[in-house]
DNA sequence: TTGACAGATAATAATAGTTATTATTTAATA
DNA sequence: TATTAAATAATAACTATTATTATCTGTCAA
């Protein structure tokens, strides 16, 4: 971790109007160090290498803030349960950042191109899903 | 329900090589006569209707053994837990279906265009958060 | 500097969602 | 129909997450 990268979390802090602690600065070191797709878990374990006092549940509420605030974006929004797909017409989804509601939308619709091909990577796509993130017409309405 | 959706689910199972039970034909017109994205806890509700005594952990193990077979989707692959996306860079995920293994790849080596825009329900377009389903290259060789 | 307040944290209890276990029941098949 | 493998019901256990609450910390006015 380096001063600079201290000095840039406080000027993203500043921007977010979220107060500077300690703890905060560790966790954002700390998932910026980090590779892939961590869980709150595995932050955890790694922030308690620095501040071993430290409680799981002030990452998640950390966690939860630097998303809200947009430091961090979540993987997938995840419903906090399965859930099924009813609709078994081929379709993507519109999904509120704020309300976090789940619309279909045709595939025709939103006009992405859904062909089985190999990538250069070698991955074999077979199927796409989209979810396209934003705000729905409620949402737009009823914010600043 | 009709005898011709009965014969469908028949048919359905045999090709996914699983046993007809009722517990299962009765989960599967439950989950046909639903919309949106419901989740095992709303489909046990409806399922109770029917058959009074079923279990919770029947309907969490069909919807499973449905989900592999291919009769549903779920509505996104989730990991169980929330997850923090470190990559700040442009990127959607390769996910492997076989393995569940999560892949970045750069937004510019998938060609999604991603653009805000307003959609003609209304709905204001933000980011496309793209999930590329399909095989990676270790399970494409481990498979028939 | 001190004192008071607001907000953040630590510890922990509680909850929700899911899975494992096991005895019993059911479906497939000989 | 009898046998056997698999499915189910009941329930315990587990994991991920959130709520609660007492304590602590930093900030700002006197």
């Amino acid at each position: 971790m380096t001063v600079a990268e201290a000095n840039e979390f406080r000027a993203l802090c500043d921007t977010a109007g979220i107060p500077v602690t300690h703890q905060r600065l560790v966790i954002y070191q700390v998932l910026r160090s980090m590779h892939g797709h961590p869980s709150p878990e595995e932050v955890y374990e790694r922030v308690r290498v620095r501040i071993p006092a430290i409680s799981l549940a002030t990452v998640y509420k950390n966690i939860h803030l630097f998303i809200e605030s947009g430091l961090f974006h979540e993987v997938s929004l995840h419903h906090g349960s399965l859930r099924v797909e009813t609709n078994a017409l081929p379709h993507h989804h519109l999904v509120c950042t704020e309300c976090k509601s789940i619309t279909d939308i045709a595939a025709d619709d939103l006009g992405i191109p859904v062909r089985a091909h190999r990538l250069r990577s070698g991955f074999l796509a077979q199927r796409y899903a989209v979810d396209v993130l934003g705000l729905c017409p409620d949402c737009q309405k009823s914010l600043p």
